[in-house]
DNA sequence: GCTGATTTACTCGGATACACACTGTCCGAGTTTAGTTGG
DNA sequence: CCAACTAAACTCGGACAGTGTGTATCCGAGTAAATCAGC
């Protein structure tokens, strides 16, 4: 019961991406290299973001990834759920009626009260994720964020964000400079 | 991010050793039976539960396990606790901090607001699993439970249950019949 | 018949294999850029 | 000088090993009860 490595990165990474201007690409390399992490392995957690619609990918040498939707409407529980899946955290094996001698299923027509209850834990936990957004998130560092951290993660918006001609969330940026 | 089978026979045993009456035991291999599981292996989930203190083992041929306190003062945060470990779900590893030519840990004196919505949502979670009792679940079976299932559970509790000459939460039965 | 030690059977507890998922890595397909060559 | 072609470099995507946790099992230590011998 605890979350993979992964999930951490996926969320950072896509802090960074929502403070990208609009349409903009971060390599995978880069992410990497910011976050001190494997690139080869953070490949690996960014393919399960994309596979999930939550972000795009372009390839070539001006390729990255950027958001496939807007930061205020991508939650947690969204990361969370393209990382870990969408499988339950308690899996019910219906054991109260798995002993030899049991009565069958007729004798048990209401869900468990004990999968009920862990169920709502779940619901608590994943509602909790879906109230903050990847928006919110990136708000909360402009605003709380000191001085030199914010700096250190602009320059690095700066030299590694690409401009991409093809835009498919937005018209291409007028903005051609360099 | 998925809980261990073992979270589910934890559960379900302690409603079964809440449901006997005060004192007496059952062993682990008749919980097996009951619920159709490998004695073996619920014996190392049974193991956990003793050592957090949760259960009382006995030793000996008349021996068993039962509740170590009162189902009233055991929720399901205890069990799951007990069983997966106490460590957090979401473990941050500082990766803000983490890439080379990174500011150093005085430029993020204040926690990482993703590791902090992250332990807001693992504390909804908890929270809610808290507010849960052993007793509370009891109650609703004893309530919402078909009469098959009960008297099921009840034959089970009357012909594996044991009493105990030495209980150390109350003083002896004085019920010796059967 | 009663008392006592002895044997037995049953219980839990720790140590030991097996499987799956997470972690970590490599190489190949595809695309854009830059360079080069010909007109 | 311009345009088109070619080659190269960089990107993501899928396929391939290593490791740690969870799963499953067996055997040993300890205890209460039942048995049996002796009084």
């Amino acid at each position: 019961m605890k979350h993979s490595e992964g999930i951490e990165a996926a969320i950072h990474v896509a802090t960074m991406l929502a403070a990208l201007p609009e349409g903009d690409v971060l390599p995978g390399k880069s992410l990497a290299q910011f976050h001190g992490l494997s690139p080869t392995y953070l490949s690996k957690t960014l393919k399960q973001l994309v596979a999930a619609g939550l972000f795009q990918a372009v390839s070539g040498p001006t390729g990255g990834y950027r958001l496939a939707r807007a930061a205020d409407q991508i939650t947690l529980k969204d990361v969370v759920l393209a990382i870990e899946g969408t499988g339950p955290i308690f899996r019910c094996g219906e054991i109260r009626q798995g002993g030899k001698g049991a009565p069958g299923p007729e004798a048990y027509p209401v869900i468990c009260n004990i999968h009920a209850a862990m169920l709502r834990a779940e619901r608590a936990y994943r509602d909790a994720l879906a109230e903050i957004t990847i928006e919110a998130l990136v708000g909360e560092f402009e605003k709380e964020g000191t001085g030199a951290a914010k700096e250190w993660a602009c320059v690095f918006l700066t030299e590694a964000g690409r401009k991409q001609n093809t835009n498919s969330r937005e018209g291409p940026q007028n903005d051609t400079a360099t």
